[in-house]
DNA sequence: CATAAGTAGATACCGATACTATCTAATATT
DNA sequence: AATATTAGATAGTATCGGTATCTACTTATG
């Protein structure tokens, strides 16, 4: 298919695939010609592909290189791609080492501990948690982490539905692609199911009608 | 305190704060002259807070202007300031009626409804589920919407400690900014524990030492 | 009390991000 | 032959989240 047929495939504007294809999120089309390329079914599977993770990951454009630059390597294990889809969608931790991040960090290892959990020592969500509870003692509201405990215990059953549905696709590829897909769009979903959950027992707890 | 002051014990800088004053995220210190105003602890809190949901909710400066006016409302119930955040977090849904959203849409309801939820028709986050289901039908991944059950169990015992932390809070404000709080914070913290029980969950199954 | 430092408020500017538009030279379609 | 489409290059744009600067003061300090 010629460039225009993708764009109403996929529903993005002819300039923006463009600009995808410079920014190297696209892989270019088969050309046939000096201006003339053809695009197939993988080129717009890729479109939709890098749209969800816009769309609903909110991920940057930068960000969507690097996760579907690890999902083109040609030797994947399902543990390499989950570190690294992971690392990409972590910022970069600050620098500076602060006391109070140390501390949290020590919370998190208890708690890592504590549900038996094999994490390596430098996996950034480490932090990232670390970061939260130092944010959520600031605000004064130090127990909230209190609740991680039963957040581990629940992310473990969802974990495992995870890995589950990852673990039927068959192909390397597949797998890969759903751990990339699972990752992001669970998040959404998780929020999402998460808030309703909130509105649920909140209508039954506290509502006046 | 002077403007200085509340620089360095937030870690904002002075330009910042003004633009967060413009911006009427925060509210103006009280005037002691026509070029100097006094600023105290509840601004220092706030301050705290906006960095928090910027930094930590990846929340854009007109949302978290949204959440506070919420927070600052003079009579707010918890059920009402769930919704209102709900809505502020959740971007508004897409003008198009789509044939495939409704039918999504439909599969959400079905999941409310087995799961015996009370939740209003018109609740944002129903559409937002809806929407990420039907990405992941395009992407060919339409199974993940499968886990949404297991995904709901785990969300009630999350929402039950969420509620349960919020109920003790006290004062209504303390409730209502509770929730807050602990709506962006625990999302964050949520979507990370969910990657280390990945990480853990692959680790034990895959890892190829 | 003079001089330096800090401040409010207004306005202008800046860098990053994610596109969008335009132009050229060529090819494809009708 | 006329019209539409395309690749690739380059430039432009809107938004966001700040920064920087300037003026007219007020405070703090030696």
């Amino acid at each position: 298919m010629r460039i225009a047929e993708l764009s109403r495939q996929a529903g993005v504007s002819i300039p923006t695939i463009k600009y995808y294809l410079r920014e190297g999120l696209l892989p270019p089309g088969e050309r046939t010609n000096r201006n003339q390329a053809q695009y197939d079914e993988p080129h717009l599977e890729r479109l939709r592909l890098i749209r969800a993770l816009i769309d609903v990951g909110k991920l940057p454009v930068a960000t969507v290189r690097e996760v579907l630059a690890t999902l083109d390597e040609p030797d994947i294990s399902l543990h390499k791609v989950l570190g690294t889809v992971s690392a990409s969608l972590s910022e970069p931790t600050a620098s500076t080492p602060d006391d109070d991040l140390v501390a949290a960090r020590e919370d998190v290892d208890a708690l890592i501990e504590r549900h038996g959990w094999q994490i390596a020592e430098d996996t950034p969500e480490l932090d990232v948690l670390a970061g939260i509870i130092v944010r959520a003692r600031q605000l004064g509201h130090a127990h909230i982490a209190d609740s991680f405990d039963t957040y581990c215990e629940a992310a473990e059953s969802i974990a495992d539905v995870d890995v589950g549905y990852v673990s039927g696709l068959g192909t390397v590829e597949n797998v890969v692609e759903g751990v990339v897909v699972g990752t992001v769009l669970g998040d959404a979903a998780l929020a999402a199911i998460r808030r309703l959950a909130h509105q649920n027992l909140s209508a039954r707890r506290f509502a006046e009608s």
